[in-house]
DNA sequence: CTGTTAGCGCCTTCAT
DNA sequence: ATGAAGGCGCTAACAG
């Protein structure tokens, strides 16, 4: 059916071996005349080689398997857009894997990129132990943890993230700078690495500037919810419920430290609930900057992720010409957006 | 390095094509207890088939190529989970492919693909003509196109799609039953089907009604921004601008049907900018149901594409074990959701 | 500088 | 009921 290296080789009146040597580029074994018969063959044939013929042959497929925890989520939809873009310019192609945030899926997705032969893998995964890597890096798998930054125990692989800790300083000390005093953090459970240094970067700055953190203004989502997984999707309905009951407390907020931007967006939603406004009487603060923060009204300030930036170098550190050796690290930095929701500094407390 | 049906033969002390038989449920070829052996003989050894050996082998392989507009797009990006997740469970893997409406990228993609030896791809395209696909589909590649009406001079293939126009039609009766009398229409540039498909709803839904269309007020992005292609990021700030024009114009719109979610998001923005309530000085109807769709405030009414059915449709149309016939069609029915952003019938104009 | 050769791992007739 | 053998398309030694 399709075009084989053995017809071009014929029709160009040469051996296989120099139709592949010209495929791979090994110039310096051939007159240059040869090789633009070759070249020339090739194109009238439009013949392009097997890649399975190829793979079987020297172990290598120019695929990357990339498991995020679901592209229906806007963040992970851009940043999957942006990965195969990056790939694509590499050679590479993109197979895509939706984990759920689910580490048996996980597991299972490496074993079948392992068995397609599939060595370099975006793995999107904040979980709290990636112990089950360990295995498929063993059998001499390369994989890039992204969003999750190196956790003492891991198994030795590439991290790439942003400094979440950093962000969510730079969204606290810019509330902090409007004025407010009592600061509330939403998130859901605290399932995963970067939350939990989002938290900790909230905290800390509230601590060195001497404010009191109220612990009942730190909204975990302590229902913890069975299906809290699959979340990517509820995330915003889980916000809208916290800041109506942290709005309906006694000593409210007049701030609001979202886990991410969905979150941000529900919070938004529970502000207007309870009758008040966004940026006039509770500022509300996202993490992410997803395309949909600067469209909502009022606009979310927000903590920027980087996520161009990032792609590019996370496909580089998986696929590019300077392999990444395992062990190590990539932060990025965050950078604070500030827009409407924050407002105009609130009124007195 | 892996395991290979040799060893495993060698294992269970039977020849390398029992091993296979077994593999491929040719079980009259073997006793019970010759079988059991192997099986177990695999599990032990965790032994996978080469995906590639077997592809040589066969000329088939367990994928499908999926090309969409943009997964970074929250419509496309939910599509795209949810193909998926029935591809695995129909033991199929994802390849990802953005066009970002650029038919040349769509070709190259295509052309890829069946290099890669693949036959069955979703292509998600309304673009207006897609005879570039026709080689392929003479190469005996099987293409299912999604969320784009079959149209008279198409190449034979496979359609799966909602009736746009029927969605039109339910958002503008339902604003007319409201007691709307100026309806405004807002889309970019009506370069797909699709669009034109709802526009068509729209006039017709209106006319049938003896309500006169003021041409005015069908906005359709006429600048015809270069750019608009990759447009699937500032559907959003497009509808935005849209509104704030529309509701500056002498004789007003009272509601406005936007040509989907994103759009009618940056709308309902627009109104708001304009000083004007949603919901109540001016209904905004969306379409596609995204999961933003009720998060915003108001929720937005709007079309609903019930994109978990045309999912699993699509993708057993492709890869099912009743496989389509090229020139089958399937035209789903949307569904009206009514929400907040329609609000009560509005005040006489 | 170019051609010959020997597999990569698997499936599939065809024998036994 | 099981095994032997050939070849899918390609690459990489190794000859010439």
């Amino acid at each position: 059916m399709a075009v084989t290296i053995q017809q071009v080789a014929r029709a160009a009146r040469v051996s296989p071996s120099t139709v592949s040597n010209v495929l791979n580029g090994r110039d310096s074994r051939m007159l240059p005349a040869t090789k633009l018969r070759v070249e020339q063959t090739i194109a009238q044939l439009g013949y392009r080689p097997n890649r399975a013929a190829r793979q079987l042959r020297t172990g290598r497929v120019p695929l990357i398997g990339l498991v995020v925890p679901s592209v229906a989520n806007p963040f992970w939809g851009r940043f999957a857009h942006l990965v195969e873009s990056v790939a694509m310019r590499s050679g590479f192609r993109v197979l895509l894997g939706n984990s759920d945030r689910d580490p048996a899926r996980e597991t299972e997705y490496l074993e079948e990129l392992w068995a397609d032969g599939i060595t370099s893998v975006l793995l999107c995964s904040s979980l709290p132990s990636i112990a089950h890597v360990q295995p498929y890096l063993r059998r001499g798998m390369t994989i890039v943890a992204f969003d999750r930054t190196s956790q003492l125990g891991d198994p030795v692989l590439v991290n790439v993230s942003v400094d979440n800790s950093l962000g969510a300083q730079l969204a606290t000390h810019h509330l902090l700078e409007q004025g407010h005093r009592r600061l509330a953090f939403v998130s859901g459970r605290l399932s995963s690495v970067n939350r939990r240094e989002r938290l900790d970067g909230f905290l800390r700055t509230l601590d060195r500037a001497g404010v009191d953190v109220d612990p009942a203004l730190v909204y975990r989502d302590a229902a913890d919810r069975a299906a809290d997984r699959a979340g990517d999707l509820d995330a915003a309905e889980l916000g809208r419920v916290a800041a109506r009951e942290l709005l309906a407390r006694p000593a409210a907020p007049t701030a609001i430290v979202a886990i991410n931007d969905l979150f941000a967006i529900g919070v938004c939603a529970g502000v207007r609930d309870a009758g008040l406004q966004v940026g006039r009487d509770v500022s509300v603060v996202g993490f992410d900057d997803i395309t949909l923060a600067d469209l909502t009204s009022p606009a979310l300030t927000t903590v920027r992720q980087p996520l161009p930036e990032m792609a590019e170098a996370t496909v580089q550190l998986l696929v590019g010409d300077a392999p990444a050796r395992a062990g190590q690290s990539l932060l990025m930095r965050p950078e604070l957006v500030v827009r409407a929701s924050t407002g105009p500094p609130p009124r007195a407390v």
